[in-house]
DNA sequence: ACTAGTACAGACCAACTAGTCTGTCTATAC
DNA sequence: GTATAGACAGACTAGTTGGTCTGTACTAGT
């Protein structure tokens, strides 16, 4: 049996199984066999493309999580007349995509945070720098409501910017907590009347 | 060489050991073996008192992390003329614990949270109970404040509580993430502003 | 004082897990 | 076409880890 190959497909795959275990179960719960369990592939593959559990770590960080806020978050902010308003729409998707089946896991980067940001430096390193960027685009496009008039002139957008991104993951992390979507619901409209405070 | 024998001590000083060991290293990375070294007890003393590693998990919670919270925000909230100024002195005193010298470390309850809601139901209940206690505190002190014409009307105590620790939880979350505590200040002075919308 | 249950010590085990190593098949360069 | 490097398979290992089990010393009740 001739076995095609595609080592960047390969390599996708070990990413995109190793993503769903630590989603589920974190980055040390997470195990490699399990990984490999879910490709079909062995071990000779992971440590071919991988040289080690941290490693594969660090590139779905980079590879995974960070392509996907990049693309979540950065042009649906860049392109926004209104900030506010792209970031209520933002949380609308957020809410649109809990599967009511399963329980909740939170926020990908967020549960890699708590759980590496104070045991190992490569994964803070690349979390902050994750959480920066999200930041930054929150950030920016405030400045931009404020230099169209929309967002009031005393408000600092890096600030402001820190806690919509702060109290979004700690609505997520407090209905992960309580396994009910009812409470980011809650959580979410004081997030809502936080940023009309903004407004100018 | 006779051994004083004091079991309840000898129980405290595991569930100390062993959450210590959560703190840095999570539930599922924290190692029984470590446990032992810390406290100079040996596995026969351990499955002695704990019938087994998740068992001595759901007790951390009980004895030591509700326990705590239950100190450090029940009656500071019952007895709180200001509700906000409560939650602001409490705020105070979280960052003055802050050790410079060591890794941010987050909160307690939401690391067990984020790591151990959504895979183990046990661990999600006690959290949750914890969560909706601290929750509840704040909630009525806001109610009472309130009644004293100092919290608008339109408040609704058990919504604006919730994001409040969500918020708090959230600004704890970032700073660990960065690793800076001066993220904390930044999102901590919105949540500032935030409650100041809440009085009358 | 005797006994029975309690509170441990510490050796041991079975399962798991990250990582290694050798071999083989495939693709690519020439 | 052939050599060389890349891309895997899969058996194996060494270390770890939660948990067990037996034995023993202490303690409390009678």
């Amino acid at each position: 049996m001739s076995t095609v190959r595609n080592p960047d497909q390969t390599r996708s795959r070990l990413l995109e199984a190793a993503y769903e275990e630590i989603y589920q179960n974190g980055f040390q719960g997470m195990r490699i066999d399990e990984v490999l369990a879910r490709t079909g592939l062995k071990k000779g593959a992971f440590y071919h493309h991988f040289a080690s559990k941290q490693e594969l770590g660090y590139a779905v960080l980079d590879d995974v999580i960070e392509k996907f806020m990049t693309g979540r978050w950065l042009e649906a902010m860049q392109q926004a007349d209104d900030p506010i308003a792209a970031v209520e729409s933002k949380l609308d998707m957020m809410i649109a995509e809990v599967d009511p089946n399963e329980p909740i896991r939170g926020c990908p980067l967020n549960n890699l945070a708590q759980e590496m940001a104070p045991l190992d430096a490569g994964f803070q390193q690349r979390i902050d720098s994750v959480f920066q960027f999200w930041i930054g685009t929150v950030a920016d496009a405030l400045a931009r409501g404020q230099a169209k008039g929309i967002i009031a002139a005393r408000v600092k957008p890096q600030v402001a910017a820190t806690f919509i991104v702060g109290a979004i993951e700690g609505c997520v992390g407090l209905a992960k907590a309580s396994q009910n979507p009812a409470t980011f619901l809650d959580c979410r409209s004081q997030l809502t009347d936080y940023m009309q405070t903004l407004r100018s």
